[in-house]
DNA sequence: TATGGTACTAACAAATTTGTAAGTAATGGC
DNA sequence: GCCATTACTTACAAATTTGTTAGTACCATA
C-alpha cells in the first residue's frame, strides 16, 4: 500500500511464503480490506470509479483508489481511462480474475455456513 | 493479534464489511501470515506445537502461538493438552477446517497458475 | 543440585495497513 | 471569469500486525 521495506524481516517471510504456498500466495492477492467487496461488485460488468464507490458505503476515496492500483498491478481488474473531462475511468475483471468466481462463491457459501455455526 | 480497539473506523469497518460478505469473513479467517501454512501442514493429520515449528521455517513461536491461538478460537484447529512434563500439545483440523480443503486447493490451483502469469 | 526438554508468555520495537482531511486538474456551461 | 464535476493525490496520523529478545513452569534424569 505505501510503499514497503524491501529488506525486512516481514518482507522477507511473506515473499519466501508465497513463494513456496501457491495458497498462501492467493489469498494474499486478494487480501485486502476493500479487495473483495469490490471485484464482487465487479462481478457483474463495468462499472465507473464512482460507481463502485457508491456501491460500497464506508471506503474512502483513498482507499478505494490504493485497492484498485493493487487488484490492477495484479491483474485482476483492467483500468481503462477516457480522455474526458470531467475524467471517466472504469473498471473490470480480468479472465484471471473471473478464473476465481466459482472458487470464491464455495468459499463464500463456507463462510456463511461457518458464521452460523460460529454464534 | 494484540488487542484491537472496539471502536476504531478500522475495526467498525471491518465488522461491518463480514458482516455483509461472506466472501470477506471467510478470507478474514484464514488471512494471517502463516495460518495458511499451518492448516496446510494440518491436513495429514496431527501436529504437536514443535512439529509445526519445525515445518514451518521461519515462524518464530510467539508468531505460531498467536496463530495457533486464533485458530482455535475461530473453531478452525483443536487443540489438546497433555497434563505431561514436559508439555505436550497438539492441534488438528476442526470439522469446518476440512471442509475447505477441497477449496483452497483449487485456490492453490489459482495461485499457480496466477504466479507463472504473472511473471 | 544442575540440566534439558517443551510449549509457551511478556515487554517492547518495527513494519505495514488503514483512515482523515484537504487539495488538484481540466473543461464545459453559466 | 466562476463553478461544478470526476477521479484522483498528498501529507499526516492512528491502528494493527509482525518480529525480537528474553524469560517462565514443570519434573525427570544425570
Amino acid at each position: 500500500m505505501a510503499i514497503r521495506k524491501e529488506n525486512s524481516t516481514n518482507m522477507q517471510n511473506e515473499k519466501c511464503i508465497t513463494e513456496g504456498c501457491d495458497l498462501t500466495y492467493a489469498v494474499c492477492k486478494i487480501g485486502g480490506r476493500w479487495k473483495l467487496l469490490i471485484l464482487c461488485k465487479l462481478e457483474e460488468g463495468k462499472l465507473r470509479f464512482g460507481e463502485i464507490k457508491k456501491l460500497i458505503p464506508g471506503v474512502t476515496e483513498r482507499m478505494l483508489t490504493l485497492q484498485l492500483r493493487e487488484l490492477e498491478k495484479d491483474g485482476l481488474v483492467n483500468r481503462t481511462v477516457y480522455a474526458e473531462v470531467p475524467p471517466r475511468v472504469d473498471y473490470e475483471l480480468t479472465v484471471v480474475a473471473k478464473e476465481l468466481i466459482p472458487i470464491w462463491s464455495q468459499l463464500s457459501n463456507w463462510g456463511k455456513k461457518h458464521k452460523i455455526l460460529m454464534k
